[in-house]
DNA sequence: TTGACCATGATAACGCATTATCGTTAGATT
DNA sequence: AATCTAACGATAATGCGTTATCATGGTCAA
């Protein structure tokens, strides 16, 4: 039932050639670049069809807006710059994490996120 | 913070009698039950003044607001339950968590949080 | 090509956590 | 006790991310 928009289309590129996960803000500001005049509302509406359908998945980070990434990618976890605020992927994880969990807890999942200086911002930073 | 007040002997007490971090709205209700008519503004007024001077932490979760804990406690992570949604302290960490970030970036800190269901929640849980 | 109807863009409205306002209460100082 | 004024409680206002509304335009089956 859904059809084939350029709006959609730009917005589905945007995510594909970016390696990291964009808050609708940045995925809006992205696929303008290709599309100008594309609405913050009509991200809102494609991401929220693209998560339904599989396409998108969801990053929630500590005290930011959600990101939204490819699905499908294996697992990994998150790098959060205090300068530029871009969350970038980190690959791999740690064994043991889930079994961090008191006894008697069930753990369903994880989330790790690491803050600091990304490599852009590395130079220039007031610490 | 400059008068002792009964609110904020409340808040502080309400803090110190309980093992995990309390969000604005816990903290509230549980200073209550010692002192009835606590208001929430006074809450947050308290918040801000005991995270200025050292003597709260705020913490961080990913898709919820945010709680505070008691400050100077040992590095340690935290488990959110998707059920009653508290949120529990979970000792110790892992080695290598730093290490993970890509070459160039500068951790600075991180963040590990599990979610499941806590044990008071694991019995009656729709899984 | 036509026409039904879905998606779009602009923007108002919403939800929620948090902060500001203001008249009142009650520590602290004298 | 009198006074001063920080802190209080109630609630209005704010900020911000997100969703709803609605007139218009674009897509696609017939």
């Amino acid at each position: 039932m859904e059809r084939q928009t350029r709006q959609r289309d730009a917005i589905r590129a945007a995510v594909e050639s970016c390696d990291r996960p964009l808050s609708p803000a940045e995925l809006c500001e992205a696929a303008r670049r290709h599309l100008p005049g594309l609405g913050i509302a009509t991200v809102y509406r494609a991401i929220r069809d693209l998560v339904a359908a599989g396409w998108l998945r969801t990053v929630e980070i500590p005290g930011a807006p959600a990101r939204y990434e490819r699905a499908g990618k294996p697992h990994h976890h998150h790098f959060l710059c205090r300068i530029c605020n871009a969350l970038w992927e980190v690959s791999g994880c740690l064994r043991g994490v889930d079994a961090l969990a008191p006894a008697g807890f069930v753990t369903e999942g994880h989330e790790i996120t690491l803050y600091g200086l990304c490599h852009g911002c590395r130079g220039a930073a007031p610490h």
